[in-house]
RNA sequence: GCCCCGAUAGCUCAGCCGGAUAGAGCGUCCGCCUCCUAAGCGGAAGGUCAGAGGUUCGAAUCCUCUUCGGGGCGCCA
């Protein structure tokens, strides 16, 4: 609906540029928004407002004669100029009874648009590090990333989604070895669990597997040095896994070394990886860390920055010149010990997403790595790349409260709340509409009590609650022998009431709803809208009788109320949340 | 020290690209089931939009400073 005035209004403009001869250099588009306040009338424009000073005119002989200029139509019933100088329109009955129409036709792509004109985007999302399960705070990254991936779908981008396994690295060698301590425990060896290895009982299982598999053939080796060391530790934990990742390397050479390895990460990535089918988070592809290694892609990156005259050495290391891209300080890609950073594997994974052919790169990361942003975007202008391509998104932290009681979490030690706990613990669907209710910039308090709450404090229930009274609603005019027949467009002239006009002008929103969340990458305006348009039909519901004996009122009420549910339902799909037929 | 995010009703939060009289839920108080699901609805009370300047016809919204909170800074990932 909205799109048709703007397109209205926009002709207008250009005919009364053309009639002035108003010069190329002041901005006509016009702001179009719904107006607050019905007396309004439905949409409102400020073009007058902002035209009067660089055409020297007064707003309102402007507004006035703009407001001339905007042709009769089936769809415009009244047009006036109000206040200082707004344009209000009002939507004639039959656009609404229309735009009802529409939404019965469309059916789940009713609110879908070609906004995005199919431009390629790569959405990366969770990305945790593969060495435990995922935490309350990842599922806030997978509901987001998942829904905001969806929005972009739903405006007509080609959207691709990505999770970027860190299986390189030191992180990967503790799990490793964290493993291999529990295994050796598993065959009786009495030794000291070093503090800072991974704690959680999932270690455990992985070593208890390994164990049935392998018996001890993963423990042959001389094992007194590593004994030594775990018996009179070093005061720094680094220090002390860094010896016990090379004595454990040392003694199961690479083979040995590399079946706890992989043992340990698909263990742990399976994990994930079910964990977010369940939750209704399905990445297209899972693009693993070591492979930019093995397949070059990090050395081409390397070479590249290094054509380009952007690396020097230092100190024994290879940086690369941030600085000269606004970043604080030059950062390191290769380390004196001539391992690579996690962040030339960062600049390698972002330049091989350009070169796979994405327009858009979207990350979605923990508000913690706001820090890699400058210097990530910097290494893609430094190879040639444009510093839009990039667009990260900072979400903020979660915090798991009981009703008043903070749930308190440590990841180290491994006592902290899965997400898989958590959607035991609340269900799916109030996990997913929770996630995305807050803004994505702003810290989110999960109260658990109420998300498990059967009762109208809950908004997911409230919601859906709304969507299956109209599939009762449905079954309940069957039984009592009222035929299914659809509302015809005069049948719809019966809803005359103030709370189906308010519900017709709810419903009407719903695809600049959806544009302005693709927009923002802000799904929360979809649960706030849904929570809004479920209020409406509720307290409508509670006014009037849908099934009423005279046919084309129940065959109009009946239309509205498919309609709600149609929206509902195409809203909280968008958000990963299911619409019930019954509750 | 530098950087990011924030401060709106008793509480939790909306408030889009600056727009007309700042909204919702909870909580409190008063009501509504012989009636399509009461997981629902109606009503009442509740505000110096942290403070001070600035830009503007117009500021909760944009800019600057101050105060108070949360987070981040690595040859870790």
């Amino acid at each position: 609906m909205r799109a048709q005035i703007d397109q209205q209004l926009r002709k207008s403009l250009a005919d009364f540029a053309a009639e002035h001869e108003v010069d190329d250099s002041i901005d006509l588009n016009p702001q179009l928004e719904r107006t607050r306040d019905p007396r309004h009338g439905d949409f409102t424009t400020n073009i007058a407002l902002r035209l009067a000073k660089p055409l020297g005119r007064p707003p309102r002989e402007l507004a006035a004669e703009l407001a001339d200029l905007i042709p009769e139509s089936s769809l415009i019933a009244d047009v006036n100029v109000a206040g200082p100088g707004f344009i209000n329109l009002s939507m004639s009955a039959d656009a609404y009874r229309g735009e009802l129409v529409d939404i019965i036709e469309a059916g789940e792509s009713y609110g879908r648009s070609t906004w995005g004109a199919n431009r390629r985007v790569i959405v990366e999302y969770v990305s945790a590090n593969p060495t435990g399960p995922l935490h309350v705070g990842h599922g806030r990254l997978a509901a987001y990333g998942a829904s905001v991936a969806n929005l972009l779908r739903a405006t007509g981008h080609d959207v691709h989604e990505e999770y970027y396994v860190n299986d390189a690295g030191r992180q990967m060698d503790i799990l490793t070895v964290s493993v291999w301590l529990r295994y050796l425990q598993t065959l009786g060896e009495n030794i000291e669990f070093p503090e800072a290895a991974y704690r959680g009982d999932y270690i455990h299982s992985i070593a208890r597997q390994l164990h049935a598999q392998w018996e001890d053939r993963l423990a042959r080796f001389d094992r007194t040095s590593l004994l030594r060391i775990l018996a009179d530790p070093p005061s720094s934990d680094d220090v002390l896994l860094d010896r016990i990742i090379a004595t454990v390397r040392h003694g199961l050479g690479d083979t040995g070394f590399s079946v706890i390895f992989n043992a340990a990460r698909y263990s742990v990535l399976d994990d994930i990886r079910e964990d977010l089918a369940e939750f209704g988070v399905r990445p297209n592809n899972w693009y693993s860390e070591r492979s930019l290694a093995d397949g070059g892609a990090l050395e081409r990156a390397l070479k590249r920055l290094n054509e380009r005259d952007r690396l020097y050495v230092r100190d024994g290391a290879v940086w690369f010149k941030a600085t000269e891209y606004g970043d604080d300080k030059d950062r390191v890609v290769v380390r004196e010990n001539g391992a690579t950073t996690y962040f030339a594997s960062d600049i390698a994974y972002h330049y091989e997403k350009r070169t796979r052919g994405y327009e858009l790169l979207l990350d979605i990361m923990g508000a913690d790595h706001h820090g890699y942003v400058s210097r990530v975007r910097a290494a893609l202008q430094a190879m040639g790349e444009p510093g839009e391509s990039l667009e990260v998104r900072l979400v903020q932290f979660v915090a798991l409260y009981r009703g008043e009681k903070k749930v308190q979490m440590s990841t180290r030690a491994g006592e902290f709340v899965t997400l898989r706990q958590l959607r035991e613990e609340v269900g799916n669907d109030a996990a997913r509409f929770f996630y995305v209710s807050r803004s994505y910039d702003q810290p989110l308090d999960f109260d658990l009590e109420l998300a498990k709450a059967q009762s109208n404090d809950n908004p997911v229930y409230y919601v859906q609650y709304a969507h299956a009274r109209v599939a009762s609603l449905l079954k309940k005019m069957v039984s009592e022998g009222f035929s299914l027949t659809p509302a015809s467009r005069s049948d719809l002239r019966c809803l005359t009431e103030s709370a189906e006009k308010e519900l017709l002008v709810s419903l009407s929103r719903y695809p600049e709803v959806i544009q302005l969340a693709a927009v923002n990458r802000a799904p929360t305006h979809v649960a706030q809208f849904l929570r809004t348009l479920a209020a409406s039909f509720h307290s409508y519901y509670n006014a009037h009788r849908v099934l009423v004996s005279d046919d084309s009122l129940r065959n109009a009420r009946v239309a509205l109320a498919c309609g709600v549910q149609q929206v509902l339902r195409n809203g909280l799909t968008l958000l990963g949340v299911s619409a019930p037929e019954s509750m």
